[in-house]
DNA sequence: GTCTTTATCAACCAGTCGGTTGACAACGTC
DNA sequence: GACGTTGTCAACCGACTGGTTGATAAAGAC
């Protein structure tokens, strides 16, 4: 079978946001426009890469919803639009929640059980570092 | 010139983050194991895909340090290593709290100046050629 | 008008990514 | 020892990614 076509596109906001983030120089351009906006130019300059290369980055930004741009003169700002950030911390903090309240609860159990090494997993599995 | 190597890997531990969360199906599974360890047979369960397409998975989740994996018999049961989510909702929160104020301050700025459309954008950077 | 600045579009290229299949290692069971 | 289960490794493949260069659009400056 040849239909591992994969999907078309990564429709899902969160790949776009997750994958947007994944790459140092859109990561710096994010923390740079966080405390002010930037014209392309201003956003390339720190970077060893053509003008072109950071637009493409400047486009990933803006297909995830991470920024937008508008228009001043020939100018174009960026501008973070630092609510989709919510997306992901939303995502990450009910996981996190949820697995150390698992573990918390796995402790608790383990402590009120004596003998258990047959099928109670004890907790020596390397998060003892 | 061949001298666009870029760099040789992902050394950034967000990277690795970022990029291991930017998939779906290594998104579910993190969200499977927030609640149950698990093995790979039953983590692959679900997933359309061959049990070596989730191996590579959980390799680059491996690799992000967000699950470990022990060995019980032939099993390989994995475990999310949750506290590694902290290292990004750090990095999130931070941008986006400066970016909030920053909005915030800007808007007492604007409201506390009647007229400042003519000369008032002297970050007067990037010139250095 | 013509020139300059600012930025995007288009085509290309090498490396990475997510998937496949096939081989095989490691361990328990018979 | 032979067999079944569980999982990884290796090689391959097509799509996507991040970079390049060249051409072009859009707007102000002259």
């Amino acid at each position: 079978m040849v239909e591992h076509a994969r999907k078309p596109a990564e429709d899902d906001p969160l790949n776009r946001v997750f994958s947007a983030l994944a790459d140092p120089i859109r990561r710096d351009m994010v923390a740079r426009l966080s405390t002010a906006d930037a014209t392309v130019n201003e956003l390339a300059e720190p970077y060893a890469v053509s003008l072109q290369a950071v637009s493409k980055h400047l486009k990933v930004l803006e297909d995830a919803g991470l920024v937008s741009r508008t228009r001043d003169a020939q100018r174009r700002p960026v501008h973070l639009e630092a609510k989709v950030l919510h997306l992901m911390t939303k995502w990450i903090e009910r996981y996190q929640r949820q697995a150390e309240e698992r573990y918390r609860r796995l402790d608790e159990v383990l402590r009120s059980m004596p003998d258990d090494d047959d099928l109670l997993d004890p907790p020596s599995r390397g998060e003892t570092k």
